[in-house]
DNA sequence: GTCATTGTTGAAAGTGATTATCAATATTCT
DNA sequence: AGAATATTGATAATCACTTTCAACAATGAC
């Protein structure tokens, strides 16, 4: 199976783009560890690791990573997305606790099915979908008042 | 079966917020049409209706919507929420055109007994979803180069 | 390898959706 | 009515994200 980072010399060849040193390296790094990020804790990651890439950068690669299919959105939380390495992984959907963040990671069979129904009722190409299921963890349902896991900032939307 | 501005009553005095004329003027103008919404178009039908409502009364309006259950969030698209209202509407999902954002409403069975199956095998108190499909429209799929129909004006959004 | 082309980079400034502030006002309760 | 306090609109602030731009570097042709 080819690296990601084969993946996208090829996608760049291919669409006339051109890789380069920080590009690898912020690949690299998404694909380094299974967490979920977002482009500030990307960012972090490498400035700790002594890597300077600029915020720019990585905000400029992330759609090609999404049209390249290396990565895609998992969710939005605090005003901004959250994204995931997919390349190399089962498709998968999200549980998430409504109050404290904790994120499930499920595979469903039903819904390629549905997907396929979908395309013959209305005609459309289908390329792919996304599932979040949400409600309370085990400790949210149990006792609502407990302080918060991911306290100092609420689960507030804001841009 | 009781109004849209009756639940939100019962929703203020339970959680011991205020009514107010221009919270009721908002809600009426949600659910005078069947559209999705964002707030910046809700903020110019209000206005276009001379009444004079400020877009942080909307703002501060809709976390309160979203948990009395009158809207959810429809899909992000951009960079802001898109909005529909649900209460008296049976739970549906969407397939939307990733080209000309075309949007197609549809009813799911199977996710019902997938969240018990999910609220079971984790223990989570389940209380909803959210499942978008992606893909591109008969139009776009066949002549994927023709204008988008975005630019011709804006967009039609169904419910 | 050299060279021309042009995509990429980082710093800095800009954009725009959303939130915070605050004094005036209005709702709710007694 | 009157006290308590939530809401309002105008305004400023926040912050995720984008744009600008000059220096730089990847790519492909020769
Ligand atoms: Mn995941
Ligand atoms: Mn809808
Ligand atoms: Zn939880
Ligand atoms: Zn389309």
């Amino acid at each position: 199976m080819k690296s990601e980072i084969e993946v996208f010399r090829e996608f760049t060849r291919k669409k006339g783009l051109r890789n380069t040193p920080e590009r690898e390296t912020i690949i690299k790094e998404i694909f380094a560890t299974h967490d979920h990020f977002d482009v500030d804790e990307l960012y972090l990651r490498l400035k700790n690791k002594k890597k300077k890439i600029s915020k720019p950068s990585i905000y400029r690669l992330i759609p090609h990573l999404l049209e390249s299919g290396l990565i895609q959105e998992a969710y939005f939380e605090d005003g901004h997305f959250h994204y995931e390495h997919i390349y190399g992984h089962e498709h998968h959907c999200h549980l998430r606790c409504l109050r404290c963040g904790k994120t499930i990671e499920f595979q469903e069979k039903p819904l390629e099915k549905l997907e396929g129904k979908l395309a013959e009722e209305y005609d459309f190409s289908v390329t792919g979908h996304k599932l979040e299921v949400f409600g309370f963890c085990p400790q949210c349902k149990v006792d609502p008042h407990v302080a918060k896991v991911e306290d100092a900032g609420d689960p507030r939307r804001q841009r």
